[in-house]
DNA sequence: ATAAACTGTTTATGCTATAAACAGTTTATG
DNA sequence: CATAAACTGTTTATAGCATAAACAGTTTAT
């Protein structure tokens, strides 16, 4: 962990690494490990076995290292995680067409776009969701993806704040679906969605609960006909209502929350 | 933990005890300890202390017993935490105002509420927020905070499996918007806003970042007038998304997603 | 040549959840 | 009534976790 530099050591966890600051060392033995390295075979582990499995002893082991090579590149297991997380977003490489294409598409498309793009990186690496979003990305990858995300919303009509508030809210829309799918996928035999179901009409008071109780006799349901779309359904709906907020801010209208 | 019904056993975490299946021991000591006393304890220590301080031994400690008494009531730690959260929210007593105002509100008069209502159960135990959600609800408080919500919806012309995804998704946005406006709280003095708008003019890349770095410079951002209110604004934006679905559909119009 | 800076290992600490064995207590059953 | 079953709480033990500290070896700047 080459780290002279004593303003670098109390950047966030993983902020000086992820961005390169750290200088290479000169002095002493040279390395064979490296953070990128550790956080390549980090990641094989948890796309393999989860989040869970991912220990410093694990990971070492999976190198061929001890557990306490891993501490002279990264300060703690929090760095390796949030390093880890930031690689495996990767790089929103959402390559507009230039050729053929060449019109703008309006800010829905791309907002849609953007979503089915993020909404990928959580399916290939499923154990992005299970590390909890502290605040505001400050590693380079989810600052790109913001990025990307603010230029399709550039376009409208929103103020400044409406936009970050729009992207934070469309980012956590994109993670909780697909986290909902996901779980849904992972555990829902048809006998286990039975099952849930059979329990709710053994444990449920029918008066009190004749809402949930009813939802769940429905034959729509059952029949799951738009399951795995549940990304698509929220996306439509938060993007109709930002269209109303606009539509009314453009029409001079307003009204109070 | 008294359990000779068998089929209890593999109930999942926390469902026998919240739902009173388990009948009281008739053989043996009598109990000083309860699930009821334990959670109490828990929920306290981590209105307290956090999330992060709940351990058995911790929580035992408090009690004043030994870490492995509270297995005799719990099965695991997994199932303390189930109970906690459930505990946590409480009953939902949206006790509508008999007397009065008899009116029934309408659909989003009655969503605003119920958005508020958990939100300040959010407020009250901010720890329930690090406990991820695992799959759907099936605790008993949980269920009802789900009814009231289906209730609210109920008068809209929304479909079965609309209503669901409706209502899963606007839990998880209050959800979600509690969660960062705590986290906003928390950590952010002007201070520290400033830091890490500092920090990203440092590491972006102009060019690259266009859209970042211009949104963090816009004064209406620094001026942070609406602080405070990224639930409110997320909501109404749901809200009309939903209202403009149904208005399609009420006039009879469909569109393509 | 020497000291500084770095890498990787060994050893050790304190925390975690929880399994297993045991002692004591109450009650249902012979 | 005696005994066995069922329960509660304690003690002891294990395996895993993150990580601190000390040490040995290596490379390079001085």
């Amino acid at each position: 962990m080459p780290q002279k530099d004593p303003s670098l050591t109390d950047l966030p966890p993983g902020v000086a690494i992820a961005w390169g600051l750290d200088r290479p060392s000169t002095r002493g033995a040279k390395a064979e490990l490296s953070p990128a390295r550790i956080i390549e075979v980090a990641i094989r582990l948890a796309d393999k076995e989860g989040l869970a499995a991912v220990s410093m002893a694990r990971v070492a082991k999976d190198l061929g290292f001890t557990t306490m090579s891993l501490y002279r590149h990264l300060r703690s297991k929090e760095e390796l995680l949030v390093l880890m997380v930031d690689a495996a977003f990767g790089d929103p490489d959402l390559a507009a067409p230039e050729v053929g294409d060449r019109a703008e598409p309006d800010w829905r498309t791309a907002t849609r776009r953007w979503a089915k793009a993020i909404e990928q990186r959580y399916r290939e690496h499923p154990w992005i969701l299970d590390y909890p979003v502290t605040g505001p990305p400050a590693s380079p990858n989810e600052l790109l993806w913001l990025e990307q995300l603010l230029r399709a919303l550039a376009p409208t009509t929103l103020t400044a704040s409406e936009k970050l508030n729009s992207a934070l809210m469309l980012a956590n829309l994109v993670r909780s679906s697909t986290r909902m799918e996901l779980d849904v996928a992972d555990n829902d035999t048809p006998d286990a969605f039975e099952a849930y179901v059979g329990l709710l009409f053994q444990l449920l008071d029918p008066e009190q609960h004749r809402e949930v109780l009813g939802l769940f006799s429905d034959p729509e349901l059952a029949v799951m006909e738009d399951a795995g779309d549940e990304l698509s359904f929220a996306l439509e709906r938060y993007l109709d209502g930002m269209e109303a907020l606009m539509a009314r801010r453009g029409s001079g209208a307003d009204q109070p929350g």
